[in-house]
DNA sequence: ACAAAACAGGACAATAACATCCGGTATTGC
DNA sequence: GCAATACCGGATGTTATTGTCCTGTTTTGT
């Protein structure tokens, strides 16, 4: 439905990262995919494959059967933005010259470089946030919550 | 054939930044899409769409028929990366709720500002480099260039 | 034990991104 | 004028992403 976040992240990125910081959220309740799907509006359906990629990489912890759920598997402020889109939909630094010219295998060129270093600032944001700060941030308003 | 350029920039953008920095340093003569394609490795039937894109919003200047071709429509000094990719497949900051909920309209939860800031962080890294710069760069790796 | 709850995983459908092809039009050089 | 060059734009094909559905398996509460 909605394409992409700012032109660069993918829905997927954006699916899990919701889906992350309501499970940081409730820290003692497993929640079902219904309950995540509700509260972050994310389809229930496809939720579920994300949150089974989460499950892969062990961001989260899953229990089947009847009163289960999903739980986060480590305390929040060990988890950053940077961990959930690892997961989901690695951000690549530039390391090798896209078009595998040569004499670039060492060094990138200006426009590579560049780009490398656009990738490079994200990554920096994304790998200082933890969900802990996301939590506490004066910010207003609260991840996912309409009030 | 390959995928996105660090998970981040589409294919579309890769191409058109490689096709720009080409024309940027053939000032004098006019580029055909073909001289183009083989210089910047793009296929160059998908070129020329973009060509039409960035001739569209009047980046690179077009002449038809018979030694016609391609030209930067602009001094080198006065087009930055952001230009291009705003062109072809433009990066929007988040200004609104994507969960589209009514009490973050004014102002973002923390989930949304940080992923406003990462696109900040690219935004000003992209804003502030020329193709002049590209070119000019200490860097010993010329762009497109395998020598 | 058994019915209900809840996830797992494969198959499939819809959409968007990437890419190709081809007939049409503009321009040039002779 | 005319043939060759080169871009234009619509139609179409391919692949990746997003999204749905359905059957099977695990676990629980009684």
């Amino acid at each position: 439905m909605a394409s992409k976040i700012g032109g660069m992240f993918s829905q997927t990125v954006e699916y899990a990262l919701r889906a992350i910081v309501h499970l940081a959220k409730q820290p003692d309740a497993l929640q079902t995919t219904a309950q995540i799907s509700k509260a972050t509006q994310v389809p229930s359906a496809y939720l579920s494959k994300v949150l089974q990629t989460l499950t892969r990489d062990g961001l989260v912890e899953v229990k089947r059967g009847v009163s289960g759920g999903y739980l986060l598997n480590k305390s929040p402020d060990e988890m950053t933005i940077y961990d959930v889109v690892q997961c989901v939909d690695p951000l690549q630094r530039i390391r090798t010259c896209p078009l595998e010219l040569s004499s670039h295998r060492k060094r990138l060129c200006s426009l590579h470089a560049k780009m490398d270093s656009a990738l490079e600032s994200i990554e920096t944001v994304f790998r200082t946030t933890t969900l802990t700060e996301l939590m506490n941030s004066p910010n207003p308003s609260i991840p996912l919550c309409n009030v």
